[in-house]
RNA sequence: GGAGAGAUGGCUGAGCGGCCGAAAGCGCCGCAUUGCUAAUGCGGUGACGGGGUCACUCCCGUCCUCGGGUUCAAAUCCCGAUCUCUCCGCCA
């Protein structure tokens, strides 16, 4: 949520910010409404002051047995005024709650404009793409032919783009989970979090999700339970409405879990193997951060991701988003995408943002400095690092051999009884 | 799912329809006292919104889980929801 105060101060700064962001709306109106709503609210909370100050006075002239109907008749004028206007209020403030819950946040200053993800800037790349002495496959084919990967029986299940793993493959991705979560818990310093993956309406507000990319979700809206797109969710709004102490920040937490997205904008595309799912895993890492410090963090968390790419060997790039394709809640979002020699394309693995103060307005996450001043919102942050089905893309694709078995990275061996390969048995 | 009890400030815990933004204690902050520490004394100590101000002080309103209602007046009475606890049943 954009701060109000700074939408009245600077309308001119929101609006090219909002157009940049690819947004139109219509700032004018809404400061209009934000005057009626202040001068609405000024009215009524003016004749609450009256009524106020009569009824102990109605109070005491009644206990002396003097009449009161002057004051009562007062207060009764004043009651049936207030209902009018109280209703009034009501109306503007929900009008603009509307508004303000779908306006997206502003990018940073240092985010190239830009409309398309052509215009976003790769700011880094590491490692040299691996060539091959023979035709590199794609992962859809590595995993048919080792038999371990099976889209005909997971559509029979669950429809279009969900994943069927076995043996070796499904051992795969659970020694990827178990090693990342490993790798920020004791090297990263973050803390392991278990958070559930349903949760209200509310909460999903809280991170930006509702109102606004409702078509992007699965619901139980009869208990308005949604399914999580990402474990940002849960993390981010665990500490919803409270106000942290200052020592307490950074607060750093990690989860593994599943995600569950609707991909309703990106109907057709990306049909084969692993790279597009409406359910995935991944691990993802969530920061609460002073604002002095999130900028630093952003770096933090980029490095912490890049760590994962790197120990496993796979070539990737970083990409800064430019403002059009930089999300709706984010201020400055960096994109890691690992190279997949087999299909021939970058693909997105981590997305690393940061939120500023967007999130913590909605969700009301505060602290307050040492010294007992007012309370401040904070700085969210988050990256996934990072998301399953396409780093197992990468490994199959980056591994294979020419026999078609995949060799196990190292740092995954440990958590893979340490198995140095996987072939078709 | 059935029966019952409860929800008050950072915490514990009082609260008669008006004198309650809320006693008391703890914690915290400031000051005093004291070789140091401890102890003691005094004072202060919530959030949100609006107005005002260069800024602080300040003024008004709202908030005792949330939402409705009764009343001139609600923490207090009524209704609903949510959550917590206890017991019973069911269950991975």
């Amino acid at each position: 949520m954009l701060d109000v105060s700074l939408i009245r101060r600077e309308p001119d700064l929101v609006r090219r910010g909002l157009e940049a962001k690819g947004e139109v709306a219509d700032i004018d109106w809404f400061l209009q409404l934000d005057k009626d709503y202040r001068k609405v609210l000024t009215e009524l909370e003016q004749m609450r002051a009256r009524q106020n100050a009569l009824s102990p006075e109605i109070g005491r002239k009644k206990r002396a047995g003097e009449d009161a109907s002057a004051e009562l008749d007062e207060v009764a004028e004043l009651k049936s005024k207030q209902k009018h206007l109280g209703e009034r209020k009501d109306t503007l403030a929900h009008d603009l709650k509307k508004i303000l819950m779908r306006l997206p946040n502003l990018a940073a200053d240092d985010v190239p404009v830009g409309h398309t993800d052509a215009e976003n800037e790769i700011v880094d790349t590491w490692g040299e793409p691996r060539t091959f002495e023979f035709d590199a496959k794609a992962h859809w084919d590595l995993g048919d032919d080792l038999g371990l990967l099976d889209s005909q029986r997971a559509a029979k299940l669950s429809g279009a783009g969900f994943s069927l793993m076995f043996g070796p493959l499904a051992q795969l991705e659970r020694a990827l989970w178990n090693y990342m979560l490993d790798l920020h818990t004791r090297e990263h310093g973050f803390q392991e979090v278990a958070a559930p993956y349903l949760v209200l309406g509310s909460t999903l507000e809280g991170t930006g999700q509702l109102p606004k990319l409702e078509a992007e979700m699965y619901g139980c809206k009869d208990d308005d339970l949604w399914l999580i797109p990402t474990a940002e969710v849960p993390l981010t709004n665990i500490h919803r409405k409270e106000i942290l102490a200052e020592a307490d920040l950074p607060i750093r937490y990690t989860g593994f879990t599943p995600c569950f997205r609707r991909e309703a904008g990106a109907a057709g595309a990306d049909t084969r193997g692993l790279i597009r799912m409406h359910q995935f895993h991944k691990v993802e890492l969530v920061v609460y951060a002073k604002p002095e410090d999130s900028d630093a963090e952003l770096l933090r968390i980029r490095r912490n991701a890049e760590t994962v790419l790197q120990n496993l060997g796979l070539p990737y790039r970083v990409l800064l988003l430019c403002t059009g394709d930089t999300s709706f809640a984010a201020r400055k979002t960096f994109d890691l995408e690992v190279w997949a020699p087999g299909c021939e394309r970058w693909l997105e693995v981590s997305s690393i943002s940061t939120f500023g103060d967007f999130q913590a307005r909605r969700a009301g996450l505060r602290f307050r400095r040492e010294g007992g001043k007012k309370p401040e919102y904070l700085h969210t942050l988050n990256g996934s690092a990072l998301a399953m089905p396409r780093v197992i893309v990468s490994i199959l694709e980056n591994y294979q051999r020419e026999d078609g078995s995949i060799e196990v990275p190292d740092v995954l061996r440990p958590y893979m009884g340490w198995r140095t390969e996987i072939r078709a048995s």
